[in-house]
RNA sequence: GGUCUGUUCGUCUAUCGGUUAGGACGCAAGAUUUUCAUUCUUGAAAGAGGGGUUCGACUCCCCUACGGACUACCA
């Protein structure tokens, strides 16, 4: 049988997207779940476009979705180079094939001839001008070192189709295509001659990319069978969306994956999530590792249209992997943002508090401004409809919580809870009225990470009566 | 404009001719809870429109509408 290859090809030119991330997930998904080979191939032919350090993004961000390529620019492997560049020999020895055939000419055009192409829609089709230039003519023009491109010369007749195992068969007048530059005048290839020539010679059975490249692959097919190879089986991928209208782009900075890795997301929840959209397992299952998903990919499963990124879904999907981790590594994350914490602060305890109720680390700052700001935060705060408490009935109630404190002697959570719980009954209030008051009380805010006694216990008793006895006298006035 | 392509709840999706059109996120309302948060229950919420084919269509075909991609010496 043969060997399952795919490959992540990526242009060096920025940061990864969603997109390009999921790209890369199915075609490693693929490749395990088959006992294949994942490959890395850079595509770095365009010279005006590169950005330092973008390798080393595509390096970073297989690394830590746990993408592990087998071959590639940094591990090697028997296609190499797997740097486009460094090919540039190799395309144009396939270029002269194609030139010997027929299939490719040369092309002298000039800038302002080609503009002069377009019509009043603004289209521009290349009128094959140069496909009838005489041998001496091309000759003379290399001698004379006139700028060329290499050319792909397309048939005007005919019909070509293919099979996409996501959108199926799929037809296209051979007229309808253009001949697509193959060679830039730069020495360097398009992507539209370097795809075809490095899949190939590289083995890849099943080419998995955008669908941006659906309506340029008969292009590709015909440089497959002009050099007479197998063409690979196509898996076009639906685009992830922004929205509606546009699909996600470098601008939309916040779909990176580094960026959503510094607002506190989890790699494999981001992966979790990311193969989730336009993809689904037939089942109600949405909790996968890399290995589960490995076990149950399956092409079958894409979808042909767009899918809208959803950022409160991923929440909810990152809040699942918080709640399950274990409270060590869940610490560990969340250590930094613990720093400037006064030192009185139980952070173990605060740590325990935390981990329930947050959805991403970059939740935490938010959830400890009542550690840190306190006083004058809005009293009426008191009332709530939820818990039916009042105004006055904080008047009545603060004082007695407060003398009850201070008498307090184990200052631990049990304790402070049977006393209060206590107090209720006395009081003759329920004890969701009485907590809610001693909460707000205590911390200024609607929503802390932590119960009344708790923020008792992570305050300590002195600034808890402080901060009691502050409420109180704001309710005098 | 041309070519290719898509269209089920707000969002991600299931359904491969016969279902009260299912699940998840989010939202709303209740309940439980050692208070915040959880948890639980319930609810609102969808087949773009029009023609066919068929006993029967979200599902197959055609048209229209509306998206998206491509139409570069970018990938």
């Amino acid at each position: 049988m043969k060997e399952i290859r795919t490959r992540f090809a990526p242009s060096p030119t920025g940061f990864m997207h969603t997109g390009n991330l999921r790209t890369a997930l199915y075609a490693y998904l693929f490749a395990k779940k088959n006992n294949g080979k994942f490959i890395l191939r850079i595509e770095d032919t365009d010279r005006e476009r590169l950005i330092e350090n973008a390798v080393e993004t595509v390096y970073n961000t297989l690394k830590l979705a746990g993408l592990q390529h087998n071959e590639g620019p940094d591990c090697g492997g028997d296609c190499g180079p797997y740097v486009q560049s460094e090919r540039k020999l190799i395309y144009a020895e396939y270029a002269q094939k194609l030139l010997d055939s027929g299939d490719a000419y040369y092309c002298f055009c000039t800038k302002e001839r080609l503009e002069s192409l377009t019509d009043e829609s603004g289209n521009r089709r290349y009128d094959k001008h140069c496909l009838h230039l005489s041998k001496e003519e091309i000759t003379k023009n290399l001698a004379d070192g006139i700028p060329c491109v290499i050319r792909q010369n397309v048939p005007t007749t005919g019909v070509s189709s293919f099979n996409d195992l996501v959108f199926g068969e799929i037809s296209v007048e051979n007229r309808e295509l253009h001949d697509n530059v193959l060679i830039k005048s730069d020495g360097y290839p398009t992507y539209n001659f370097a795809n075809v020539v490095d899949d190939h010679l590289m083995r890849i059975s099943h080419v998995f990319r955008g669908m941006e490249y659906l309506s340029s692959t008969p292009n590709y097919n015909l440089l497959y069978n002009a050099f007479g190879w197998e063409i690979p089986e196509y898996v076009h991928l639906p685009h992830i969306m922004r929205d509606k209208q546009h699909k996600l782009s470098k601008r939309y900075g916040d779909a990176n994956f580094e960026d959503f890795l510094e607002k506190g997301f989890l790699p494999e929840a981001i992966i979790n999530y990311v193969a989730l959209l336009g993809w689904n397992p037939k089942n109600d299952c949405e909790k996968f590792t890399l290995a589960g998903l490995t076990e149950a990919f399956d092409i079958a499963g894409i979808s042909k249209s767009a899918a809208v990124f959803d950022e409160i879904k991923l929440r909810w999907l990152n809040s699942q992997y918080i709640q399950e981790m274990p409270v060590e590594e869940f610490g560990r994350l969340a250590e930094s943002y613990l720093e400037k914490l006064p030192a009185t602060i139980d952070k173990q305890l605060l740590i325990k508090m935390l981990q329930p109720r947050i959805s991403v680390f970059s939740d935490i700052p938010e959830k400890l401004v009542f550690i840190t700001s306190f006083e004058g935060y809005d009293i009426n705060l008191l009332e709530n409809k939820n818990s039916k408490t009042t105004i006055e009935m904080a008047q009545n109630i603060l004082p007695e919580v407060i003398t009850l404190s201070e008498n307090t002697t184990v200052w631990e959570n049990d304790a402070l809870f049977e006393a209060y719980n206590s107090l209720t009954e006395r009081l003759g209030v329920k004890r969701k009225q009485l907590l809610w008051l001693v909460r707000i009380a205590l911390t200024g805010q609607a929503s802390t990470p932590c119960g009344a006694t708790e923020a008792c216990v992570l305050l300590g008793k002195e600034e808890s009566l402080r901060r009691l006895r502050y409420s109180a006298s704001r309710l005098k006035g």
